[in-house]
DNA sequence: TCTGGGGTCCTAGGACCC
DNA sequence: TCTGGGGTCCTAGGACCC
């Protein structure tokens, strides 16, 4: 009995999401305020000034491939006057805001996936709208009220969408808006489209898949889903699920807790002695445990990590970590200080060039909900709450208004940053004048 | 001379337990 | 001489992402 219910046809939306992201993020950042430089090739640099992280169209076309040294295209930089920027993320993650905020505004849900691109939900939107015709007003939007330009792209799955997203920005006549919800045109682009370029298929498993002969991304929509589990794992055979357009990652709204933070920096020159690199932890794990807090989380593990230059053979190596806990999880900047400067020691060594270093926390906890045992006394530092609040408060109006006595004034280790562009929109000072 | 930083997820294998 | 089987938890390492 029971099944006596009126069959009411119920049709299910098509899923739609779209992929919206920034062209060459960085380089157009800097050249927000440049606009001399709008035609020229620009180059973002990694910290420390150590590799190409983005670059403009121009300096593409020169060739200047992503993450190479900076040391190894200079000629190639003087001979076209490229211009190279040190990161500025600061300034970054102002013009990303903007970005969002604009989408926001036009999409019922988005999932902000990183600096420079999100995932918004069109499901419904479908039906209703012309899907070409609505990325197209998302594109003009967001290039009017905050000046950079972006790619759409929009498919049934978060893959196919990137997928979209990939040809708009490839194939300059699509305009950077690609409505991929038609599965012939799925496979049109999939057949033109080197599996390695599909989103979860990074260098390794691309060769892997090369050497079975699935060279395109159509060829892995098409291969045996059994195999493709048993030969990688789960993961792919999701990436392959979706590219037939079933639909497995779903949209993530709210930014799940992180699992861990680090903090680490490449040095700007070398240092030796345990002095330094004490400093250059205490750096590190203040600014750790301000993450943390933003978190609004508690650590119990603590790593603290150091290595000598990889890359250089004519100096002898060392890379060790060691990880500790701490009896109860903390926000407190000092407790998690005083346990790494103790990590910092144990694991240094005299006689080594170090070039690296840096903090981890892990095993986090809600404040308050950690179980102590019956016995222990909770001897946690007095007003810690209150102290951190001050700390984080003055700290988040000038960076490095306090600090702390282990963090020292030594500035050998600190990173190079000598292309930096001036902080436009988070600076009064800074803000650039028109005349 | 000079080679970034910060994340996630999955899997395999060992330890341990019953 | 025989030498189980299955579960859980943890960790290290490998792959990926931007």
């Amino acid at each position: 009995m029971g099944s006596a219910k009126p069959v009411v046809p119920f049709k299910k939306p098509v899923q739609c999401f779209a992929l919206i992201d920034c062209n060459n993020f960085y380089a157009s950042c800097e050249r927000l305020f440049r606009p001399d430089l709008k035609y020229k090739p620009v180059i973002v640099a990694s910290n420390n000034d150590g590799c190409a992280v983005a670059r403009s169209a121009e300096a593409k076309a020169l060739g200047i491939k992503m993450g190479t040294p900076i040391f190894k295209i200079q000629d190639l930089i003087r001979e076209h006057d490229v211009q190279v920027f040190s990161s500025n993320y600061a300034l970054y993650a102002d013009i990303s805001n903007r970005v969002m905020t604009t989408i926001e505004g036009m999409v019922p849900r988005l999932e902000v996936y990183s600096i420079d691109e999100a995932f918004a939900d069109l499901t419904g939107l479908a039906n209703a709208v012309s899907l070409e015709d609505f990325g197209r007003e998302l594109y003009d939007k967001i290039e009017r009220w905050v000046g950079v330009r972006t790619c759409v792209g929009m498919a049934p799955t978060k893959t196919l969408a990137k997928l979209a997203n990939y040809g708009a920005k490839k194939y300059v006549k699509t305009g950077g808006v690609v409505d991929l919800t038609s599965q012939a045109r799925q496979r049109k682009l999939m057949a033109i489209t080197p599996v390695d370029e599909v989103w979860g298929v990074g260098r390794k498993i691309s060769k892997r898949l090369n050497a079975m002969g699935i060279e395109t991304a159509l060829q892995l929509a098409d291969a045996d889903l059994k195999t493709i589990r048993k030969t990688f794992s789960v993961v792919l055979e999701r990436t392959a699920r979706e590219l037939r357009g079933e639909s497995c990652l779903s949209m993530e709204e709210i930014t799940p807790t992180k699992q861990q933070i680090v903090v680490s920096r490449s040095f700007g020159t070398p240092v030796e002695t345990l002095d330094s690199i004490e400093s250059a932890v205490a750096s590190f794990s203040v600014r750790a445990a301000e993450k943390l807090r933003y978190e609004r989380q508690s650590a119990k593990q603590v790593t603290v990590f150091m290595r000598t230059n990889p890359f250089n053979k004519s100096h002898a190596q060392y890379s060790n970590s060691v990880t500790s806990e701490l009896p109860m999880p903390t926000q407190d900047t000092r407790e998690l200080l005083a346990l790494t400067q103790v990590l910092c020691a144990r694991i240094y060594r005299p006689g080594y060039r170090y070039t690296k270093a840096g903090v981890m926390l892990s095993d986090f906890y809600e404040p308050g909900v950690f179980q102590t045992s019956l016995f222990e006394v909770h001897d946690a530092k007095p007003k810690s709450k209150e102290l951190m609040a001050v700390l984080d408060t003055l700290n988040k109006q000038k960076t490095g208004t306090l600090y702390f006595a282990s963090q020292k004034s030594k500035t050998d280790w600190h990173m190079k940053r000598e292309r930096l562009s001036p902080a436009y929109t988070t600076r009064w000072a800074e803000i650039p004048k028109v005349r």
